[in-house]
DNA sequence: CGAAACGTTGACCGTTTTCAATTACAGTGG
DNA sequence: CCACTGTAATTGAAAACGGTCAACGTTTCG
């Protein structure tokens, strides 16, 4: 799982708001994991635009592409205060074009990913506020019943799902209201299975 | 990119509408890509609920997970006819796991995968439909003036950026009478360019 | 201790969804 | 070659749902 930090530790950066871990077109020296913080990764067009390709949060590794890259193809911006923990590609590459076992744990941890980023999207194609909720309630739960912790905060929940917080509580609300859920103490139970 | 080409042809597979790949807690026999037509990607719950996780589409490749696994956790079935190729996993493990250059072709494939996850993720952070389709046409867009070529039907677009085609016909109308863009025989181009 | 973030609910407004209807076009079989 | 079916492209009108703004209590943390 965690196929990186088996190669190397990797050195702690630390960056306040707005400061960058590199930009377009910078030469390649690290792939990435957030520690703490949020960092925001945007493309700036020919024109000027500036398009989001991805917000990395605490635990999400990021510039994996730099493995096989010269240069950077976005930027890389601290959003907040952030701890970034930087493995130098140097000797990744060469671990990991060496060992095919390293190269298979780090192929295996990416299909996980993109197996976990098509469930995300697949969950946005749901309409309903409620129906989204419940969908992801369902793809975090565990257990007999279903039950899922309240180990983040709703808010963050609700950016993850791609609700305002208000129509995450809303929702929330509701289900609890129609019998769908229960909430208790730091867990969600869900109810109605059949 | 054509990683798994490369190590083996694979058998074409015909599916006709409903029928199955494979279902939750079969042994994994293959990784599959989809020739033509689209599979369902499902999970069904201990309560029976059923869960989307993905909806693979000509040219994706589903079930590279099976590459570790011993079975498919999740059910894959057909929506409409279609024609898979399957690339049986024993080939493909030995290769992987003896030849670092493939594994790493493997992990890179999966890598630029997670990226443009990633990103179609961050477009359906931007609520307004105008300016999600504007973001949209900005990733796909090529060349100055960016432009993008028409070659799926604006319906898939509307559902690849999670809004009804209706909404989607009008941003395009909206966008073009506000002279943000021109359609013509077979391309929409960006206009506005600063 | 004070300032942020989190949690929660109300009211209102705007955008998208829904439902409906129409045109255009491509392929199919008689 | 033409009626016939199915999909794509479009636009209208009404309803619903979520966003936004507002306000307030609570918890967290430096």
């Amino acid at each position: 799982m965690d196929w990186i930090e088996e190669i190397e530790r990797g050195r702690t950066v630390h960056l306040e708001a707005g400061e960058t871990a590199f930009r377009q077109g910078n030469p390649v020296y690290a792939v990435f994991r957030v520690k703490s913080g949020r960092v925001r990764l945007t493309r700036t067009l020919e024109n000027g635009a500036t398009l989001a390709l991805h917000t990395a949060r605490a635990g999400d590794t990021f510039a994996e592409a730099a493995v096989s890259a010269d240069a950077y193809h976005c930027d890389a911006v601290a959003d907040v205060r952030s701890e970034l923990v930087a493995f130098p590609i140097q000797h990744l590459r060469e671990r990991l074009s060496s060992d095919p076992q390293t190269a298979l744990s780090f192929a295996m941890f990416m299909a996980s990913q993109v197996r976990t980023l098509r469930a995300r999207l697949e969950l946005r194609n749901i309409r309903s506020a409620k129906e989204r909720l419940l969908a992801w309630l369902e793809l975090n739960g565990a257990g007999v019943p279903l039950s899922v912790p309240t180990d983040q905060p709703w808010t963050e929940v609700a950016a993850d799902i791609g609700l305002t917080r208000e129509a995450l509580y809303r929702a929330l609300a509701d289900l609890s209201r129609a019998g769908a859920i229960r909430r208790e103490n730091g867990r969600t139970i869900l109810l109605r299975e059949q």
